[in-house]
DNA sequence: TTGATAGTTATCCATGCGGCTAACTATATG
DNA sequence: CATATAGTTAGCCGCATGGATAACTATCAA
């Protein structure tokens, strides 16, 4: 319960890249084989997988050679997972909010005692 | 509307590490000098601080020095712009499905034409 | 079978990151 | 004033990252 935390570490890592979220942002549209997913890009092929490689590291995407083309999809799950930590933090954050409001809409109604 | 992607870099890098996302975690429960955030930590303290200056050059904290004390404090919206990230990338992903889930339907109503 | 296409492997390079120690500044406090 | 406390600054180290090129393998198409 407290372990999955540890695995956050390289999925943001691969998302604090701007062409990897691309990338991600691209697959969230369907599948893609990685020349696809490159094209957009001006970059030497080998350094483009490199960034395929950190995403399926992150376990983000997956992918899979059919002939010679290889093929990723996103692993939507991990997304999710990361989607989670962002929420619990807000549920604490939010409740420490609203005591902090309402504490101070006591010391308000206090204020005019007349 | 797409520049601020570039800016999700320095603060996805910033959550990439797990003393980060514990500071983080901490700042949601309030405030709190630099020093109290790192005692958990078995770490010197000028490491400690480049963590800080990490969070806080990704826009997630602010601290402000109070006497020899400096105090940091959660920047939620930025949080909360993360959030709004995956959020896209989410709706655009479950509009594929939904897609690919009716054709899939369609698909199976049409095979029993009995 | 000969190309062209799609990746892969190997190696290199500059920069950045996360840790450290040592020495310093500035503020409380006895 | 003297000393402890809370950060800060500077510099070092090893390793990872993001880019490149060159040369290779494997598959598809004419």
């Amino acid at each position: 319960m407290d372990n999955y935390q540890t695995s956050l570490d390289p999925v943001f890592h691969a998302l604090s890249d701007a062409t990897r979220r691309a990338v991600v942002q691209r697959l969230t549209q369907g599948e893609a084989s990685v020349s696809q997913l490159a094209e957009p890009f001006d970059m030497a092929l080998p350094s483009f997988m490199k960034h395929i490689q950190v995403l399926e590291g992150a376990g983000l995407v997956t992918t899979q050679k059919q002939g010679r083309v290889r093929q990723c999809r996103l692993e939507a799950e991990r997304l999710a997972a990361v989607e989670a930590w962002f929420s619990e933090q807000r549920r604490t954050w939010q409740s420490r909010f609203e005591q902090l409001d309402s504490l101070l809409t006591q010391l308000q109604s206090g204020d005019r005692d007349d």
